[in-house]
DNA sequence: CTTATATACCTAGAACATCTAGGGAGAGGG
DNA sequence: CCCTCTCCCTAGATGTTCTAGGTATATAAG
């Protein structure tokens, strides 16, 4: 039987992380639990990817972040999402979408 | 302005390749122009990725090769999906499918 | 004959994101 | 006191794709 979680393809991690951030600012274990639940458990977002990820946007100057105290009174790194963050996020959208279309196409045709 | 061909993600390559081997066999150069064909141009098959993801595949079963001469009279290697491939192809194309589902969800999130 | 173009294959190494497999520390419940 | 969950972090392995070359042949164009 094949895994129930889906694996993440290798360019889906930072479009995910900056979609999770449209909604206002999160830590870093909350973006990971966020995006597990809404996409319904279908994702598992590995912590070993996840802040290596929010390390490379943060350089890149798509989010930023500040330290705070989370909802259950610990220390957390919230990351918020820039303007530059938000051209980024559409153009890995737009990206996403051709790129689903493209295998689509390639799915549908007949004679398997 | 954005890319008008589609990164391809890593990921990707196998089962697209093995799709288009779904219709007969074909010889490299062949599965990448069907590729590029059947996607409408949506899609770049780089012969860097394209040749060693033929021998992965091979290495692993999936598809098997043979020598032959191509409709314009040129060697050409063609490989074929063999049936371990084809239950490859399923797997994969679940997997796709789950992963489309999963972003599509997040994606759909409202509130950005 | 010479050149250009398209076909068809190949490869080494770089680049890059993700995963594995750990680690630490504090809050709160039992 | 211990356990679990939260929250952060990192080094190194893994694996795929891309870059940027290379070779060779068929055929058409000049």
């Amino acid at each position: 039987m094949p895994d129930p979680k889906a694996f993440l393809l290798k360019g889906t991690l930072d479009l995910l992380i900056l979609k999770a951030l449209t909604l206002g600012p999160r830590h870093g274990y909350g973006v990971a639990r966020w995006l597990e639940e809404s996409s319904r458990d279908l994702l598992r977002i590995e912590e070993g990817s996840l802040y290596p990820a929010l390390y490379r946007m943060e350089d890149k100057g798509w989010i930023r972040s500040e330290w705070g105290m989370s909802e259950t009174n610990r220390k957390a790194k919230y990351y918020a999402i820039t303007t530059q963050g938000r051209t980024q996020l559409e153009q890995e959208a737009t990206g996403w979408e051709r790129l689903v279309e493209a295998v689509s196409l390639v799915l549908q045709v007949q004679g398997g």
